[in-house]
DNA sequence: AAATAAATTTAGACAAAACTAAAAATTATT
DNA sequence: AATAATTTTTAGTTTTGTCTAAATTTATTT
């Protein structure tokens, strides 16, 4: 598998596991910054590899090769950035764009074995689970804050977007994971929050809060 | 830079490390498992960016600049070929195909850190030099064994092929970097040589001989 | 100093991965 | 049900890096 192919199989698993329907051209084209022309190609070669199932103009979806090539490969980039976070003690805003450069190094053991230094962690800098060897991951219960009710307490335990500008914001407001938050208005125009945090009040906007998972407690 | 640019530099830089001279196509094309045409191709390339300097039929040698580049792409093969030794417990003979991958990573501050974590070694696990983030490095005197006269005593620090099958090689005879050895004997015939190591006598050919860096001691 | 051999460059072609523009199919709207 | 809008695919190029085969230059022999 190419650098590319790889990026495409990645691209495709992210978006299957937000819709389980057949993943369209345009959608795979606005993820990977190309245009639909160029998936549609790509999508024909990841057909050709039996990597993905295709059928024209109805979209397409991993077989299970295709799977466990995107888990693998998913595993890699966040092992990755565990590393970057943990032994070289880079910020989690930072580790995103290098994991996009090494996960696409090519060894079974390589990754094999930084799982074993790193201590076999089951989840990345970002709260997203670490698939095992075998594809195998943890599934922790979380809803966006955006959805959780009023008054209720919660604990952050993830991002959905990890870009660097939305990681420097909650770091800004020293909000990480672990961080306990209580609801204490819902402004019913813009849907933007007032949350108490180390018993300090601050305003967050509906964006914001539906970029963060978390957990009632 | 991309990759193959890349690999091309760092050839030009161990080439001319031996023959200070025009780098000419034909051992470029050795190395890099290419074909002198593509060479060709490449060196314009590469001469059209100012890293190296190139007149038809004449060879090539690097610029300061391309210079610099070989050394900081040398700088990262063998920082993580020490990473992948020291932390991930590969043996010598493993790294090397590994770290022709992660040289290509890029990111100053990415191996500026690993070196760092490194305790910033200064030496491979191979014996060879290690850059600094300027390209400053040290040079140890040392010479080939094949070139060393009958009776005298050395201590082995390095290899000049990292070949699997050498360094396996070496392994099997529990010859290794800091090794002692005296030259015991040597055939006039084939230049082979009769050596002392850890009180066992061993024969090894000039092949083996001519691969192996030490010093007198 | 030719003639021959070897090394190097040019010319033309190809595969991978991208693009633009145009055509075709699907979906949505009247 | 027909038309319009959107999505997707096809056709034809481009760039990068490679190749083979032919032409050219340099090096080595006679
Ligand atoms: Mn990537
Ligand atoms: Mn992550
Ligand atoms: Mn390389
Ligand atoms: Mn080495």
């Amino acid at each position: 598998m190419t650098y590319s192919e790889e990026n495409y199989i990645k691209v495709i698993y992210h978006l299957s596991l937000v819709s389980p329907k057949g993943i369209n051209t345009n959608a795979i084209a606005g993820m990977i910054e190309s245009k639909a022309s160029s998936v549609t190609d790509m999508v024909k070669k990841l057909a050709e590899k039996e990597l993905v199932d295709y059928q024209k103009y109805q979209g397409v979806t991993l077989t299970q090769k295709g799977l466990h090539a995107a888990k693998m490969i998913v595993r890699k980039h966040r092992l990755w950035e565990v590393f970057l976070v943990e032994k070289l003690d880079f910020t989690w805003d930072e580790v995103h764009a290098l994991a996009e450069e090494l996960e696409h190094i090519k060894s079974e053991k390589l990754i094999n074995r930084l799982d074993e230094f790193l201590g076999f962690p089951k989840e990345d800098p970002h709260g997203d689970p670490i698939p095992d060897r075998y594809g195998q991951m943890i599934k922790v219960e979380k809803q966006l804050l955006s959805e959780v009710g009023l008054n209720k307490k919660v604990m952050c335990l993830g991002v959905k977007d990890s870009s660097p500008s939305f990681l420097q914001y909650l770091d800004k407001h020293q909000i990480s994971l672990g961080s306990e938050i209580e609801i204490i208005n819902k402004e019913a125009f813009d849907m933007s929050l007032t949350i108490l945090m180390n018993g300090k009040e601050i305003l967050i906007s509906n964006k914001i809060a539906g970029n963060l998972f978390v957990k009632v407690i």
